[in-house]
Order: structure tokens, then sequence, then C-alpha cells
DNA sequence: GCGACAG
DNA sequence: ATCTTGTCGC
């Protein structure tokens, strides 16, 4: 139903027309639901496996909870992560109802060497606000934050255009990279960010969809 | 040509 | 992502 299985060289330039379609300005007027996506995968059975939790926003009580697997051929391949978990995003997302406001990805948005990172593919194709949260850097340059919790700094591009923010989300613990996916903006993306984080590191819809998705994952591959 | 390199 | 034990620090 989409483009996916592609060569390299055709993803990579679907990538360049894609990102000339991404809209870094919120427009929607209330946020009720934000969703938390993750994947996990099985090696040897060629699985992979997608949780996507949703909670109430600004409260973050977990509302549904939805799973999926499905097999797994493409590569990863740093910069065409998307071609890799995209099939599965989109076909959970087709039993989702009613869909949330916004949806937080592992992994980048615009932060990407063709501004086309997970986030920010997958907003555009769902047509929903979208913010990539990455556990660690693909693509631009930045200082480190200071150590205290909500310290940050611009990630640049090498034409020097910001591009996200490395946000301290608490004290003494690596930073996580920020950027916006889709109908987002950076800083909207970190105000978001900040507020679902509670008492860890990652935001709590992704760590949850983590937490989630290894169970799932051990519940399908027992049978 | 040599590194860097989301999950 | 996944593999994979103990261990350092709050």
């Amino acid at each position: 139903m989409n483009n996916w299985n592609l060569p390299v060289k055709e993803a990579v330039e679907l990538q360049k027309q894609l990102s000339k379609k991404i809209v870094l300005k919120f427009s929607s007027r209330k946020i009720n639901y934000i969703a938390g996506v993750d994947l996990g995968y099985d090696k040897k059975s060629e699985l992979g496996f997608c949780s996507v939790v949703i909670f109430t926003f600004p409260d973050l009580d977990i509302f549904q909870i939805y799973n999926y697997h499905q097999e797994v051929l493409f590569p990863y391949i740093p910069g065409l992560l998307s071609f890799r978990e995209g099939p599965i995003i989109i076909k959970i997302f087709e039993k989702i109802i009613p869909k949330p406001e916004l949806i937080i990805f592992d992994g980048q948005g615009i932060a990407h060497q063709r501004k086309l990172g997970i986030a920010s593919h997958m907003g555009l194709l769902l047509n929903i606000p979208s913010i990539g949260c990455a556990k660690s850097k693909l693509y631009g340059k930045y200082e480190e934050p200071a150590s205290e919790k909500g310290s940050r700094s611009y990630l640049y591009d090498y034409k020097d255009n910001p591009i996200g923010v490395v946000l301290r989300t608490k004290d003494n613990v690596k930073p996580v990279f920020i950027s916006p996916g889709h109908l987002i903006g950076i800083n909207k993306s970190v105000e978001i960010i900040m507020k679902c984080v509670t008492k860890y590191r990652i935001p709590e819809p992704t760590r949850i969809a983590d937490i989630q998705v290894a169970k799932y994952k051990e519940a399908i591959l027992q049978n």
C-alpha cells in the first residue's frame, strides 16, 4: 500500500522529495491524547514487534494500548530507519481510533541528513503532529548542555540552521535529542517533551511503549 | 580517503 | 535493536 521495499538509492530520493512537505508549525487547538511508539525485533524469526501506548495529556494516564507484529525485511541503515519500521507503524495506526493529536517516536524528526527522520516521515504519512525523541545523535553539531535537568542547547545542521535540541531531562543523565517531526516546531516540541518527563530520562510515552513492546514480544514468541 | 552512524 | 554480569552511584 506504500513505497516501502525500495532500493537504497530510491529510498534516499524519496526522502528528499517528502522532506519538502514537512511543516514546522503547530496548528492544533488542544492536545487530549499523546501516543508513544516503539519497536522490538526477533532476529531468528525476522519479526518486528510494535506497541503504541496512548496517554491522556497532560495527565499522562494510560488510555489505550495497541500491539502488532509482522515480518521485517528492510535492514537497519543509518538514515533509512523509517523504511525498516514504517510499514509496521502505518499498519498499526490503521487500527487506532480515535487518532491521538500527537505522536512521539523513538528516533529523529528533522535532525536527519535529508530532514526526514522517522518521526517526520511517519507524521507526514499519518498527517498527525509528531516529535522525534532519540537517545543518541544521528546528525548535526551541538555543545554539551549543562548537567542540570532542563538544560539544553540547539542542535544545528552543517549550514548552521537549528534542527533540534539536545535536552537534559534529569540531573546528571545523558541528554536526549529532540527534533520536530511534522506539524510542530522546535520549541513546542521541547515544551511537550518536558511535560511528558516524570521520574526517568526518557519521556513516559516512549518509555512505556518500550516496556510494552518487550512484554508483547515475549508473549508472542512463547507460542 | 577517513570517520560517523537513530533503532 | 540485540547480546549479556557484575558493578558503580544516588
